[in-house]
DNA sequence: GTAATTTATTAAACTACTTTAACGTTTCGC
DNA sequence: GCGAAACGTTAAAGTAGTTTAATAAATTAC
């Protein structure tokens, strides 16, 4: 297996804490690479999870599934995102969502105890996770504002505006599904947005 | 004014970090008291939110209001608990939410200036503070599958089973907008469940 | 390349939740 | 302690979103 470009990696990191050369090559040593096929799980519900997982290729999703097979996504992880189940993956104890690939996907994943080492090795690394979590925080924060104050049209309409990106990469089933409504609905928000 | 009794905080700091007694008198000497009178503002909407605020009696809450002067309330600040604008205070910029005091309430306040000189100092409130985070972030994406997943009447009965402090502290009006219904939709929900 | 599966669209009937309004009760401000 | 305001309840009518089902179109599996 060829091994990935891990520039899209540091470029993300630096976006927050700047890295020498040595401290670069130190990161990516603890890296794994894990190729993930469309439709197969990183992992699934009652599970722990052991890493955290940066997407280089590909789109996964995070979902929990209710009695009648209704999926709710509580987050996609696209290219250049973090994804874990971050309850689980903190405090080892098994996992609320189930995570898979809505397509053939690279990752680079990190386990807790590299991540361990990580922090004590390259303390900027503690703020740099620290930061992603505060970035994170303040978009949940925002969307249970939005899911309180919003229709679902408003919501498709700012989600579109928000991740361009992914409108075009994932089905408008899961867009329906992150949203809170019924992929029928969406359909009908989307008509009569069109009819303008 | 007398000076209130700082064991709640030190009690409620010690639940993620240890002190000593010198860490604990350092801490204490950079919180500021301040009283806040019912229904009086902590902070509004486009204001920077420039502390992180403990309430040591009373209670709070953070909300927006929409143009037909709905509120919608993203939490509340009981006793015991820390609230801020998050994203305000870290980056200095305006505040989306406002925080009224729903009674008459006491807090601890350390600014922003002051929390930095506490992570020099006392490199362990770091760790403090991200715990703090990182149970917040858990508690949000909850919240989050919840709305997606559930109707008014579970989210109420999961509310009140998480939160049966809250319950009786708040007004059903303030329930019902942080669950995102009507305080006459949640009226009615009452009155079903108390028909079993 | 084709059959099988999944996805998106539309319509019609249904339900969860909202809106308005009226009324009694509690709380508040002074 | 009293008058005014806010709160909670109920009912009735309205609306946003769901469900089911049928159909066409796109994607997938092999």
């Amino acid at each position: 297996m060829q091994l990935p470009d891990p520039t899209l990696i540091l470029k993300n990191v630096s976006r927050h804490i700047q890295l020498n050369l040595n401290e670069q090559e130190y990161f990516l040593s603890l890296l794994q690479t894990r190729e993930l096929p469309r439709k197969s799980y990183l992992l699934r519900q009652g599970e722990i999870c052991r890493s955290e997982n940066f997407v280089l290729k590909g789109c996964l999703r995070a979902y929990t599934t209710d009695e009648d097979g209704t999926e709710h996504i509580v987050m996609f992880g696209p290219q250049d995102w973090w994804i874990s189940d971050l309850a689980s993956f903190l405090s080892q104890r098994p996992a609320t969502y189930t995570i898979d690939a809505l397509e053939d996907t690279t990752l680079l994943q990190i386990s807790k105890t590299d991540l361990e080492k990580l922090y004590g090795k390259i303390p900027k690394f503690e703020r740099f996770f620290r930061l992603l979590l505060q970035n994170a925080f303040v978009a949940q924060q925002d969307r249970i504002q939005q899911n309180l104050s919003f229709t679902a049209e408003l919501r498709y309409l700012d989600f579109i505006k928000k991740y361009p990106r992914l409108e075009q990469l994932v089905s408008q089933k899961q867009i329906a599904s992150y949203l809170g409504i019924t992929p029928v609905f969406l359909s009908m928000i989307r008509r009569k947005l069109s009819r303008r």
